[in-house]
RNA sequence: GCUCGGGUGGCGGAAUGGUAUACGCGCAACACUUAAAAUGUUGUGAGGUUCAUCCUCAUGAGGGUUCGACUCCCUCCCCGAGCACCA
């Protein structure tokens, strides 16, 4: 018989795979269902490297595990296409995007196939067909139709000298990627996505999934809720006389600002107010600030300054006093000095802040460099008369001192009195920002508005179009006046000549004056089209939807379909809300900000009642990253690329897989080292040869092997479940390291071997299962399941400890009583004469140890 | 700075509080071969000791808990990832 021939029985079974579509998912089934998805690729021009291929293999095991098991499964994958490399290389090179996406997701297609993973290509999907972005666009209508997306004024990275518009990816450090110049921000009209309206369900819908812990708390920090208090500082009037005049929050009587904090119960050690260089009291006060030229001298080098800069790192706190204006503490009637620091961010709470130096450390860190008096509010060891003179800032809690009526309270008690007593009130705040949906680019979604001059001076003049509601408008009309949505969708991508964005920062579509000439869908008259189109993370943040029913012309995804593959129902049939895709793994880069926005996207379709779960994954892991060889990261322009055409060209897909698996934990960065190639692919050459070597025997009881097999399968059963696949390949090579003293093995053993050998190694496991005569393919055979009462030899040794240092081994039956085991210890050579000494106790651990503790 | 990982042979890495170094790479010796490659067999933490044996020391450093600690607790050092002046 032949050797290992990867290369004729990896193209064999591919094909064979293929032509039988037995990955494909069915539907309807009666079957349990399981949906596996990894995060689909973008395919850029460079093609996979090994590196990519880690969390596909990896779920291609549990997916081959689950079909084993009985599962219907679903494992799809698509094309998440849109994006600025390609874009890039097509301003470049002035080829059209579309076909340098075609050419690179041929090519992707061909290098994920040439590795067998159990993928469903009859559901391939591409963000950027018209068939696809089309529901994207229609899901963007509905938030609009729901007031979530609003039209505001939001900075851009411009760069003054190619005069475009950069992406945040594309402004690096605060400089242009192409030429270096320092980006400035401009403001731009952009479309935003309301997403902190869902900031609190986003928070608690992370009660009901299973992530990893870290993955949880990213989100929960990417979220960023504080809860605090809304305190009224009044800004002290220097002339008496003079009337100031301030546009006052509501709960100020005389104008003066309103601070947002977190520690309401520091009050009284406040001792100076800071504003945001932006905030606009400091222009409300200009007659009153006597350095008026210093304070706007600091404003306008502080907007200079690109937003990395002013987040340096340990950076030494700057600012200005304002002279002439006072804030008065609302808790004790004192009057402190206010300051303008950029330290302190207008897009944040209220864009002032009350320092507290003694329990803050940034004001702290200002008070020193300003010597502004600190003073102690909050004493950690309450009730000792004396607090420790402070050395650095104390944020932690305790109890109040020097704070008029409320001392010796407790902190959190401290943070409601105080709040209540100053007329403060409480206030969540949220780090999370809406998103900005604009991209002043080519490549992407075109958003699917109108704007229409008639429609925005006279909003409700005309009825809408058929099959909307008659003269209502929705939230979105009546937010964005004169905005109208578009009625026919999709609205394709139009050809362009050049891809380049337009000189003062417009979308390139701006210039093709035919395209965004339009009428008005709703009045007729002459109307102009939105040019921007949407950001990459748009069309990803729903397509886990669409796999479900990828070719559905008339709907996103049919609503039984939907219900069928995430395992819930809509409120109208049943209660259960909670499904979603069954494992979805990606990589740790996208944990904050993809999974932010597509659980954003999913709950939104779930509370407009389009999706019957409300959280799109209920279970969500991360890979490690694959480095190059001496553990930097894999680039091109280091030259370290590993191509996996190359691995499956010398040592074959399965042993690429098999060494993927095993070079390490899944969950960890790990460099790639092709040498250690060779220990699966001889693994597997063993397999092989074994195979057609040794006699297997149609013996109907496993003999001495069955131990080793039952303990192989719980071992590889459960490391699968917890990606512990680097432990499950040794296990696999540890029973073919037993057998290879065996000169026949019984086909019962030699089979459930090959059974759990499948989903890692599919090709030669298939072939070998096909050599024992096997009509129907491996992958629909059931998984092996073992026996509890076999995984054990009927001996052991047992270990026996002197003073917990091992002395000797016995070898003796399983179920030995601690007397027995006591009796036969004891005379053991070596431990012998340390037990001559007397014991003082025994340890015994059954079927393990036992442990004399010694004078 | 904060949060989360991690630190074990020459290397990648294994170990529900119970034989540390599984499995693999590399290396060495041997077998097969005219020879090499491939393959197979055996060995392989360090130091000492003996013909076999045995002893001591080793899981980033230092303490602690325990009959027994890579594992649990405290202090510190280093590496990686993420967040980063969010009041």
């Amino acid at each position: 018989m032949a050797g290992y021939n990867f290369k004729r029985i990896e193209s064999k079974w591919q094909k064979k795979w293929e032509k039988s579509r037995i990955y494909e998912a069915e539907f309807p089934s009666k079957k349990k269902k399981w949906y596996s998805l990894f995060e689909f690729p973008y395919p850029s021009g460079d093609g996979l490297h090994v590196g990519h291929l880690r969390p596909y293999i990896g779920l291609d095991i549990i997916s081959r595990k689950r079909r084993m098991e009985g599962y219907n499964v679903l494992f799809p994958i698509g094309w998440d296409a849109f994006g600025l490399p390609t874009e890039n290389y097509a301003i470049k090179t002035g080829i059209h995007p579309e076909k340098v996406t075609k050419k690179n997701t041929d090519n992707f297609r061909r290098q994920i196939k040439s590795v067998g993973p159990s993928l469903d290509w009859s559901r391939e999907i591409n963000t950027t067909d018209p068939d696809y972005y089309k529901w994207t666009q229609w899901i963007f209508l509905k938030f609009f139709e729901h007031g979530l997306a609003y039209k505001a004024n939001m900075p851009i990275n411009w760069c003054p000298k190619d005069k475009i518009g950069l992406a945040n990816e594309e402004s690096v450090g605060g400089k242009c990627e192409r030429c270096g110049t320092e980006t400035i921000k401009k403001d731009k009209e952009q479309w935003m996505l309301k997403i902190t309206a869902y900031a609190e369900k986003l928070l608690a819908g992370l009660k009901d999934v299973d992530y990893l812990e870290t993955i949880k708390t990213q989100q929960v920090n990417g979220i960023g809720k504080s809860e605090g208090a809304l305190i009224p500082f009044e800004i002290k009037n220097p002339w008496p006389g003079r009337q100031i005049s301030l546009a006052g929050q509501a709960n100020i009587k005389n104008g003066g600002v309103e601070v947002f904090t977190t520690r309401p119960d520091t009050l009284f050690g406040v001792t100076y107010v800071v504003l945001a260089p932006e905030h606009e009291l400091i222009s409300k006060l200009k007659t009153q600030i006597s350095n008026l030229w210093e304070v706007e001298k600091y404003i306008a080098e502080s907007k200079k300054k690109p937003e990395q800069e002013r987040v340096v790192e340990g950076g030494e706190k700057t600012g200005v006093e304002l002279k002439g204006v006072r804030a008065v503490n609302p808790a004790n009637g004192k009057d402190v000095p206010v300051y303008v620091a950029d330290y302190v961010l207008a897009n944040y709470g209220t864009g002032v802040v009350m320092a507290v130096p003694a329990h803050d450390e940034r004001d702290w860190e200002f008070a020193r460099k300003f010597k502004l008096p600190v003073k102690m509010v909050i004493c950690p060891n309450y009730p000792e008369p004396t607090c420790p003179p402070l050395t650095a800032a104390y944020t932690g809690g305790g109890r109040l001192v020097d704070s008029g009526k409320f001392n010796g309270m407790e902190s959190e008690d401290a943070k409601q009195a105080i709040t209540h007593f100053v007329a403060g009130k409480k206030e969540v705040k949220y780090k999370l920002r809406d998103w900005v949906f604009s991209r002043q680019r080519y490549w992407g979604e075109p958003i699917p508005l109108i704007f229409c001059e008639n429609c925005a001076s006279n909003p409700k003049l005309k009825d809408p179009w058929p099959g909307r509601q008659k003269s209502k408008l929705s939230l979105g009309e009546e937010m964005n006046p004169g905005w109208i949505p578009v009625a026919d969708l999709p609205v394709k991508l139009p050809k362009v000549k050049d891809f380049r964005p337009g000189e003062n920062g417009e979308s390139p579509l701006a210039s093709l004056e035919k395209w965004v000439k339009t009428k008005c869908p709703k009045c007729g008259k002459p109307a102009r089209r939105e040019t921007d189109v949407m950001p990459n993370w748009a069309g990803s943040s729903w397509y886990f939807l669409r796999y479900v029913d990828p070719k559905n012309k008339k709907e996103f995804a049919n609503i039984k379909k939907l219900e069928y593959w995430m395992g819930a129902a809509l409120p109208s049939r049943s209660s259960k809300s909670e499904g979603g895709v069954d494992w979805y793994n990606g990589g740790m880069e996208h944990v904050t900000l993809h999974l932010l926005y597509s659980r954003f996207w999913n709950q939104f379709l779930y509370d407009i009642g389009l999706v019957p779960h409300r959280e799109p994954y209920r279970k969500r892991t991360a890979h490690g990253m694959i480095l190059g060889e001496g553990g930097i990261k894999m680039s091109k322009s280091k030259g370290n690329v590993v191509n996996p055409d190359d691995m499956v060209n010398i040592y074959g897909a399965d042993s690429l897989r098999l060494y993927e698996m095993f070079m390490g934990p899944f969950d960890q960065a790990i460099a790639w080292d092709s040498k250690n190639m060779e220990g699966v692919s001889r693994f597997l050459g063993r397999v092989w040869s074994f195979a057609v070597e040794k006699e297997i025997t149609k013996d109907s009881v496993g003999g001495r092997l069955e131990p080793l097999i039952n303990r192989t399968i719980k071992k590889v059963s459960e490391d699968i479940e917890t990606m512990a696949f680097n432990t499950a390949v040794s296990s696999l090579m540890i029973f073919m390291n037993e057998c290879r003293n065996e000169e026949r093995i019984p086909q019962k053993v030699w089979a459930r071997f090959l059974l759990l050998l499948a989903p890692f190694a599919p090709h030669i496991a298939e072939e070998l299962w096909s050599m024992l005569k096997h009509k129907k393919s491996i992958h629909l055979e059931p998984w092996p399941t073992y026996d509890p009462e076999l995984i054990h030899e009927e001996t052991f040794e047992l270990i026996v400890q002197v003073n917990g240092k091992v002395r000797a081994k016995v070898s003796v039956k399983r179920g030995i009583s601690e007397v027995e085991a006591k009796e036969l210890a004891m005379k053991a050579p070596g431990a012998a004469e340390y037990v001559a000494r007397g014991i003082v106790k025994i340890v015994f651990v059954p079927n393990k140890l036992i442990n004399f503790v010694v004078k």
